[in-house]
DNA sequence: TTGACCGCCTAACAACCGTTAGTTAGACTG
DNA sequence: CAGTCTAACTAACGGTTGTTAGGCGGTCAA
């Protein structure tokens, strides 16, 4: 029980490596394999199936998100500095495990339809903490009157983005490019109109 | 000359709603002639190959983005009402031509090599319209000093996100959404701090 | 009526797909 | 040393892939 076969680890690190390079679809079972130098059967004396190392990857990444953001979301903090730091966790997960963010992202879509619902369920609800946040900081007078679900979705949208583009090494560390985008998102929301007069 | 071929057209406009639902490499050559009550070599009388039907999709939507958001690139005005104009145009190719624009943005990478490059010049090329025009706002003291690449990149992954969720008829318009996401950026661009001060 | 063309069909090709079964070589355990 | 376990192998399965070749029934021009 010390180190869990670390065979089952290689394999899913080297499925995330080509899913996201060519798309689960275009990625064959013997080009997993062929990665490890083994044959493409072999791999199933450690894997079920081949959704099943999509599956795997997928669920980790999502549990990395919730993990990651969802104590903050529940944390009793004001609006803005409660989404400052969601935005930060939100980035440090997408560059820190590039890979399984995504494929995360835009590979889920290959699971059955059961796993598929499960993961549109647990997306709905993790981006429910950003629309909380927002309408937090909009009845509180922090934010302007602006819609709570879609801002979320253009906040998460610019976020995810981060997950093609982003080379680690450029100009930009992630922590640089998480302030910018919070200082972008928070200086929108604080600068729209209010319902009520706010603090500054 | 005066309608061009509608065949060839109903099988790309089959092959746009297929690659953007199950994605390029899930989708065979025979669901696309399934979906025309066609059997799968048929189709090669029209089409010389899959990827050229893939290609005809990915140029014809990259044509509009360029054909809508370009001349008010080039245009005389300030940037902040540049801008928004851009995005408002960027949208409503989202909105309008939804299936290829999101086959465009999510299956582009599945050309030939040099296909894919062509496009990553092209796309390169785009983002350079609203790095501009940001730039062009930075220097003339509308916006604070931000950085027009990042901003951009920012602007566009809001922006193309918008067709991945977009459903028509929903409860917003497409000239709504675009309008909320002209407010929301150009709010936080004309807030940003500024190397001189500028008029409101 | 002949003949060319057009749009689609059927049938087949070689290659590849995910997956299973049986086997084998080597390392531990008694 | 015999027995078991492990991790990989090879070979094959039924099916699907993109693509090609040849044929067949219509429509239209001469």
């Amino acid at each position: 029980m010390a180190t869990e076969t670390p065979r089952k680890q290689q394999i899913e690190e080297a499925a995330s490596t080509l899913f996201r390079e060519r798309g689960y679809a275009a990625t064959s079972v013997r080009d997993i394999a062929h990665a490890l130098d083994m044959q493409g059967g072999s791999l199933y004396a450690h894997v079920a199936s081949k959704e099943d190392m999509l599956w795997a990857i997928v669920v980790r990444a999502a549990d990395r998100f919730n993990a990651e953001v969802g104590p903050i979301a529940d944390s009793d903090r004001t609006a803005a500095r409660k989404l400052r730091k969601m935005i930060r966790a939100h980035v440090a997960v997408v560059t820190s495990a590039q890979k399984d963010a995504a494929v995360f992202l835009d590979e889920w879509r290959f699971l059955s339809a059961e796993r598929k619902a499960q993961i549109a369920a647990r997306r709905d609800d993790y981006e429910g903490l950003f629309r909380n946040a927002i309408a937090q900081g909009v009845a509180s007078g922090e934010f302007g009157r602006v819609d709570p679900a879609l801002t979320a979705m253009i906040i998460l949208s610019a976020l995810n983005g981060i997950a093609t583009w982003y080379r680690p090494g450029g100009k930009l560390t992630p922590a640089a490019i998480a302030d910018r985008h919070a200082d972008l998102f928070l200086r929108a929301l604080t600068s729209a109109t209010r319902s009520e007069p706010a603090t500054e």
